[in-house]
DNA sequence: GGACAAACTGAACGTCGTTCAATTAAATAG
DNA sequence: CTATTTAATTGAACGACGTTCAGTTTGTCC
């Protein structure tokens, strides 16, 4: 079969991304091989290489996805001025998240890239986009000159937050504690 | 070819190990395949099964031994009563051991079990001693009537810990902080 | 209407984990 | 010492994976 037209580049694009995500959040990112998606959207596996460089591409794109609607539900949070509560609001928010799409919060932080390669540009922007909320509302308790101290500490709280998303999500708590994430 | 008896049974066992760690040390845990820890100790793969249920059974009692070695590495520092002293030192050890092992260390958390298999129980148990010495540590800190929260207090300190340590290895806060783990 | 370019496919390649009948050697029995 | 049983080992095979690519079909432009 040769050229069909049945869909844009962008439509097809976007049916990937959407396929690929239904697949990852239905049976897990093990679940996720080229050929399932394609004939999810009714297409052969060659053809998603018009499209994506490789799976990892993919992937990206569809962690891309993920980050941004994560940012939208955070950013969607209005400040109050105080740390403490607009923490624990931004804490809920990101929690409500992992709960909601526990596989696809796995992919964008089990999979990890062959080596060598690096995360691109517009990846990376927008983890710092993340980070920049949690600095937001780290603000009150930092003077202006030190924002490098304010950028230590909002990191330092991401991370050890996701270790125990992560250790929790992966079950390697569970057995240990019955502490909910939420508790910890 | 038939039987051998170059090698016992035990022999075998240990040398499948050695070669699968040599593997993931100098190449990284994808490069860990059946076929080449094979070649490495001149089996062919099929004998693994032997040996092993499956390549998953293998890479846990891989990281059974990693985690005998942190542990042996954690317990070989006297508690001085203090701490602060103490969890310093511990966590000295700590990144010493990951940062003179790091595929080890990364295959210990960043391999992950298909869906719906749990982890044997002599693992859990090995996970729970390493913890052990962490609570031990915080000991002065919680009146005996408190051993849960005490419980509780070493595993967020080491999921936190693992959050740090995970992310930056993963090159995912390099990019966005220059901090080492043991600065964060 | 003919030439060109883009999209799409099916088959193929090499690799992976895993299984298994066949073969060989050790262990045991008579 | 030989015959039989038992255990270890292999090579070939299976199905699935990511990826490539020659060949085919369709749309587009002059």
């Amino acid at each position: 079969m040769g050229r069909r037209s049945d869909h844009s580049r962008e439509e097809l694009y976007e049916m990937t991304v959407a396929a690929a995500r239904g697949i990852v959040e239905a049976h897990g990112f093990r679940a996720l091989t080229v050929r399932k998606i394609a004939d999810a959207i009714g297409y052969s596996a060659g053809t998603l290489y018009n499209l994506f460089d490789n799976l990892d591409d993919l992937i990206i794109r569809l962690n891309g996805g993920t980050l941004d609607e994560l940012f939208d539900r955070l950013s969607a949070i209005e400040g109050s001025g105080d740390p403490t509560l607009d923490l624990d609001r931004l804490l809920g928010a990101y929690l409500a998240y992992l709960e909601a799409h526990p596989n696809l919060w796995n992919l964008l932080f089990e999979y990890t890239r062959p080596e060598g390669q690096v995360l691109p540009q517009w990846y990376v922007d927008r983890v710092a986009n993340i980070l920049g909320l949690l600095e937001q509302a780290l603000s009150p308790r930092f003077p202006e000159d030190r924002a490098n101290e304010k950028r230590h500490a909002a990191r330092v709280l991401w991370a050890s937050l996701h270790g125990i998303c992560s250790l929790s999500q992966a079950g390697k708590l569970e057995v240990v504690t019955t502490q909910t994430p939420r508790e910890m």
